[in-house]
DNA sequence: CGTAAAATTGATATTTCTCAATGAGAGTGG
DNA sequence: CCACTCTCATTGAGAAATATCAATTTTACG
């Protein structure tokens, strides 16, 4: 929310040993555009809580997330605020109609991306078919869990929503992080509470009903998931 | 629900007089690629009720809608059920990474679609970037609705859900028709209140309450705006 | 017409929210 | 190093919104 104090890395970074490199937009380019692509990109670090971009500012630019987590939402009027999702490493953000964002992003904890000024990148997927090929294929993942997170705020209960909740996002985090029961959480109770479209006293207190079933097990920063198979019940499918 | 009974239309049917030739994912092709692009879709009809795909089917064709409407929704295993979107003429159907759909879609009344088998129209595209980019462009646009609706299905009340969903449709319909302020409504109640996530109930009594208001006048197979201003407002946004 | 399905309405139950107080952890300056 | 303060999280009590259950009423259809 702060105004986003941004650095910009000079040099020496390279694509070819990015982390993202396999899992991001960029998956889909060879080597030789590779080093092409690298001059279009550069890596620029934010802090807990700055805002990457706000809803309705003009896109300027597209980002490739490559560290950290962010917290992409939309606001009402009244300030009521739905978090649509959690950016990971390897997430592409900005693509839109309308030439305006159409949701915020923060940074949770610190982040690192890689930034593309608009024109240029646009220039660059102009003749390289698999990259445009690439970014579909996120969309319609995308796609796929939004409609996913469609039945979860229409139709699924507290404990149900954060049951699937944990469950998910262990899953997301696998594909980045050695498997284990024990999930993070970088994100604040109203974070969970603005995603799961709930109130955060409510999202305590379920995290507190899982935990003295058993199931799970609060912990510093995140949860340790004692009883998978429980959650897994709880959750519902 | 009922097994379909299917039409398939022997000829007769050109792209170029296509009702969505100006705005499905054909908008993208030329008109000598058009005439190559016929010989891939067929008309198929479909009566009111009956599923044009299922969740979890292998996904064996595209779908362009052409006419009517489709609901599109998601069961969880109890049978809970979250309608994601309705489909109205010019949009595209089918598309995702798994090689299976991830939501089911009904014929609300009569409908026909456009329906493209799966591999040939994957090998069209191939040297077709242009429609790549139209597919991609309809994609983009349907999770911008996707994001909206999570506002909607997690922040808003019943009251502002309805109104909101009256709203919404009756700018869908506008890009369709002309502009009136009577808004069919072919779903049924439960359609609704499996798209707002809400009981029939909920619906129906604020149907009636905004009909009360003097806001909608609730008429056969839809309902007539009186008072858009006020209905605006009680969408709050 | 008569029957079935859909929609409405009412009474009550339940879930989740709201408001309020308390507790815990992180960072700061004495 | 310790009080202080700030933010975040938890807990409790009561209120409100929406769901559930049940009974009509209306509409659709054979």
């Amino acid at each position: 929310m702060k105004p986003s104090v941004i650095t910009i890395e000079p040099n020496g970074h390279f694509c070819s040993d990015c982390a993202v490199r396999a899992s991001a937009v960029c998956s889909s380019l060879d080597p030789a555009e590779l080093r092409e692509f690298e001059h279009l990109g550069r890596r620029v670090h934010f802090s807990s809580g700055e805002t990457v971009f706000s809803e309705e500012d003009i896109t300027t630019s597209f980002y490739n997330v490559l560290e950290g987590v962010m917290r992409l939402y939309k606001l009402l009027p009244d300030g009521r605020r739905q978090i649509v999702g959690f950016a990971l490493p390897g997430d592409f953000l900005g693509m839109n109609l309308s030439g305006r964002h159409n949701f915020s992003a923060d940074a949770i904890g610190a982040v690192t991306v890689c930034q593309f000024a608009k024109a240029p990148f646009g220039r660059f997927i102009e003749d390289r078919p698999q990259l445009l090929r690439r970014i579909n294929e996120l969309a319609i993942r995308e796609l796929g869990q939004a409609r996913d997170h469609m039945v979860l705020l229409g139709r699924r209960s507290a404990d149900e929503k954060l049951a699937a909740f944990l469950l998910g996002w262990r899953e997301r985090l696998l594909a980045l992080k050695a498997p284990s029961d024990t999930v993070p959480l970088p994100m604040s109770r109203q974070d969970i509470a603005d995603y799961l479209g709930l109130t955060i006293e409510t999202v305590s207190r379920t995290f507190t009903k899982l935990e003295r079933h058993g199931a799970i097990e609060i912990i510093h920063g995140g949860i340790s998931l004692l009883d998978p198979a429980r959650v897994e019940a709880l959750a519902a499918a």
